[in-house]
RNA sequence: GGGUCGCUAGCUCAACUGGUAGAGCACCGGGCUUUUAACCCGUUGGUUCCGGGUUCGAGUCCCGGGCGGCCCA
């Protein structure tokens, strides 16, 4: 790796080197403190201005700032819990530790011993005794601007969490409502479980798969593109609540709203229907939303979105009749759908039949207007193989979607448990990619083997952690969520040129 | 994929219709024992994303490319 800052960089490992010239390590194996940060202050919080104690205390954490003033030097020290003031008098550490505190530099990490104190403008500090060199920072930080180069952000996530309290609220954001969604479950019986990632065939959503190899076995495998196929054969198996929260996959482009690798959180539970998934689905988000942030509503592009149950329910035909002022319905005659679908301007490709022309139609002109949060309910069969077949229309699926800010969060169904029913739905996904859809799937032989043991009934649902996380912390971009998200691969000057070398003679 | 905006010192940003690449902070040196992004004085630091072109002269204009943001599909 190129450094940037070479001038820089070479005076700090000289540090080092003196450091190891008087015989000291500047990596020691540990530092042993004895509480916190936070605990620190939790303990003297109520000390006055001017106040001087004999506790004495261990802490350690990165040095954020130096204030030096002739004989006396004040630093920030932070550790995952907060930050504190440390007071270094040359009074109490002597010249020469005095100096050598000043020779520490920013973005260091230290340990300190010291007693409690407060400043005279009150601020609580750390009168330091002896402190430690924990590990020698090379780079500077990106101190007080912060980090604003987008790409350099998420390259170095590292540096952008040293320095950008926001980047790290936002994953404050995100553990907080993953832990509350597994407890919110664990309640309610739901086992956590793992499926597996490596999969001979993608299966269980519509999308392009990334292509992996086994050497030894010497076969193909892809890795998954939803958790769902494996978590419904354990309900074959009799686990009767399970739930996943996993990395899925998907081989699409890159977007503010699209990174190939994604969580997915699925669960499925017997004897249920996707009415019963609804009342559920709606007071979990509201829970991870409490838990996280601390409300139920959520500002999106501009205006107030409240979470709290219960959500409107409103069947996609009412939707699309609200929205685009017509009437689909997917046992009309295919000649009427296509006339509405060129009416909206949208493309048509052969082998559709209506259900997926009125998915279109409701995507192009409905979908993105639903602020929610709202279930749309009630798909057309065609485009969902593995929902059940609707209890009153047999052309629609028990199926909802959660819609929030006019987006997909959430999908879910009365999972399909007829063998014979889930071949024939398969065996039309496998024509459509022979006929040249790479997002189809293939007859999964395992997944009808399983049905044919018996599938109780059984509701299931899917929901995008990432996208969930970006309403509750309110960022608009995925990459705001993931901790790396998949970026170009990052080249140093002389592959640029050479690269650039090679764009020329193409061209 | 299309549109659009951006890329200048370690970081954040300036540089007019083309005319010596600058500031703040960081860094380095000096001063300072109650500071809060301390302050004061003095330095150092550049492949202006890359490659071509126009021009006496290009950060700036033109062409091509790279990377990214945002909007759209």
């Amino acid at each position: 790796m190129k450094r940037v800052n070479d001038e820089e960089f070479d005076r700090r490992f000289a540090k080092i080197e003196k450091v190891r010239a008087s015989g000291v390590d500047p990596y020691p194996v540990r530092f042993d403190r004895d509480r916190t940060i936070a605990e620190l202050r939790e303990g003297f919080g109520a000390l006055g201005p001017g106040e001087e104690t004999d506790v004495s205390v261990r802490v350690a954490g990165r040095l954020l700032l130096i204030r030096r003033q002739g004989k006396l030097s004040f630093g920030t020290l932070r550790d995952g819990t907060g930050e504190v003031q440390l007071f270094v008098s040359q009074q109490v550490v002597g010249p020469e530790g005095h100096d050598a505190f000043d020779d520490l530099d920013i973005g260091d990490w230290v340990g300190v011993e010291g007693t409690v104190m407060t400043t005279r403008k009150g601020e609580l500090s750390v009168k330091l005794r002896e402190f430690t060199l924990l590990s020698k920072a090379l780079r500077p930080l990106p101190k007080w601007h912060g980090l604003s180069d987008v790409d350099t952000r998420y390259r170095q996530r590292y540096a952008d969490l040293i320095v950008n309290e926001r980047a790290r609220e936002v994953f404050e954001v995100r553990f907080a409502a993953l832990n509350a969604i597994r407890e919110f479950l664990a309640a309610r019986g739901y086992l956590e479980v793992e499926g597996p990632v490596l999969h001979e065939q993608a299966g269980g959503a519509t999308a392009r798969p990334f292509f992996t190899h086994h050497n030894a076995l010497d076969f193909d495998l892809v890795l998954r593109i939803a958790l769902e196929l494996h978590l419904k054969r354990l309900i074959v198996g009799g686990f009767e609540k399970v739930f996943e929260i996993g990395r899925v996959f998907r081989n699409e482009g890159l977007s503010t709203r699209h990174n190939p690798e994604f969580t997915m959180l699925e669960l499925y539970e017997a004897f249920v229907d996707y009415t019963d998934i609804m009342v559920l689905t709606e007071e979990m988000v509201a829970h991870a939303a409490r838990e996280s942030i601390g409300t139920t509503v959520i500002e999106f592009a501009g205006e107030s979105l409240d979470l709290v149950p219960p959500w409107p329910r409103l069947t996609m035909r009412e939707a699309i009749r609200e929205h685009a002022g017509v009437d689909v319905h997917p046992s009309m005659p295919i000649a009427e759908v296509e006339a509405l679908a060129d009416r909206f301007e949208i493309p048509r490709e052969s082998g559709w039949g209506a259900g997926k022309l009125m998915l279109e139609i409701y995507e192009k002109t409905t979908e993105h207007r639903l602020r929610g949060p709202v279930f749309i309910i009630d798909y057309p069969r065609e485009v969902s193989p593995l929902a059940r077949e609707h209890r009153d229309d047999p052309s629609l699926v028990e199926r909802f979607e959660v819609i929030i800010g006019g987006r997909e969060l959430a999908n879910a169904f009365s999972e399909l448990n007829d063998p014979i029913d889930q071949r024939r739905r398969f065996e039309s996904q496998a024509r459509l990619k022979e006929l040249g859809d790479d997002e189809a799937n293939d007859v999964d032989e395992d997944y009808i083997r399983a049905m044919e043991y018996g599938m109780p009934p059984c509701g299931g649902l899917g929901l995008g952690i990432d996208r969930l996380i970006m309403l509750l912390a309110g960022v608009s971009s995925i990459r705001e969520v993931i901790l790396f998200p998949l970026l170009r691969p990052e080249r140093d000057d002389d592959e640029a040129r050479d690269q650039d070398a090679l764009n020329q003679d193409a061209d």
